[in-house]
DNA sequence: CACCATGTTCCTTG
DNA sequence: CCAAGGAACATGGT
């Protein structure tokens, strides 16, 4: 979405602020969101976690300031003709001229506000060097709870949600019940491998397919994870257990299962990550 | 009507 | 102070 968005909107002019929704920009008020994008332009976009970091400055010489984006589960971010109507959930619009940018999202559980602190308590990026199979081993030795939980934990590792925590499990055969402390090292090992892998694809993925980046389509929009649609060969299975319950494992036939950990979904091969 | 859903935060309990 | 569990948030699909 990053990649999408930042040649699209870097250098672009904010207009005008409609917020629809106050509580995605909370604790920002309207009137401050107003005041500050209003006559500023984009300098950057980068992402940390799941978090977009748009960069903005009111001058050329101005200081910049952050405007922090999430998506939540349902959120979509998008550039539309200035003409076209504003969606139903359409949570907050930019005016950017002829062009508007327009968050949107269903439920609401998204952010884009000028508060940042969030982001300071975030762990290191899965991709980057500071992410280290030390560093995972290290942190999941802290606790007592089941490793899928904890790989949700954003503090430990920034950006890894509930599809891909069962996915990483699987492809380091991991039971996603095994206790965080009691990982061996090898286990650590190939679920730092698993993570990165799992992250790579989908980022593989994302930019290989034509992504429906106004969230028109029927699939919606940002990423893709039912079954394939007969006629395309874009929409090639990826996902190994996520939403598969009852279905072969791919790597040994087993029946994959489905279970509830901290109130979300859990899935995995019971023969390929025994407990 | 019941249950499920890609996430985070707040509250309570220990 | 911390860890852990559960509810809340809000809407739509099955």
């Amino acid at each position: 979405m990053v990649r999408h968005l930042a040649p699209l909107i870097i250098g672009q002019r904010v207009r005008g602020v409609v917020v629809r929704r106050p509580k995605v920009i909370a604790p920002t008020s309207v009137e401050e969101l107003g005041a500050r994008l209003t006559g500023a332009r984009f300098t950057s976009l980068g992402r940390r976690g799941k978090y977009l970091v748009f960069r903005l400055r009111r001058s050329p010489k101005g200081e910049e300031f952050a405007l922090v984006g999430h998506l939540g589960m349902t959120g979509r971010m998008y550039l539309q003709p200035a003409k076209t109507p504003l969606p139903k959930h359409a949570a907050v619009m930019l005016d950017l001229g002829a062009r508007h940018f327009v968050y949107e999202d269903t439920r609401y559980f998204g952010r884009l506000t000028l508060e940042h602190t969030t982001l300071d308590g975030l762990g290191p990026e899965p991709m980057h060097d500071a992410f280290t199979v030390e560093h995972l081993h290290a942190a999941l030795r802290r606790s007592a709870q089941p490793v899928k939980v904890k790989l949700l934990d954003q503090s430990l590792v920034a950006g890894v949600g509930n599809i891909y925590a069962s996915e990483a499990l699987h492809r380091a055969g991991v039971s996603p019940r095994r206790s965080a402390r009691k990982l061996t090292r090898a286990q650590a090992e190939r679920l730092h491998a698993g993570i990165r892998e799992v992250l790579s694809e989908a980022i593989q993925f994302g930019s290989t397919i034509p992504l429906d980046w106004a969230g028109t389509g029927k699939r919606g929009g940002l990423f893709y994870y039912g079954q394939p649609p007969e006629s395309s060969d874009y929409y090639t299975e990826r996902l190994r257990v996520y939403d598969r319950a009852g279905q072969p494992c791919g790597q040994c036939g087993a029946s994959i299962r489905r279970f509830v950990q901290a109130a979300r979904s859990t899935f995995y091969c019971p023969a390929c990550q025994p407990r």
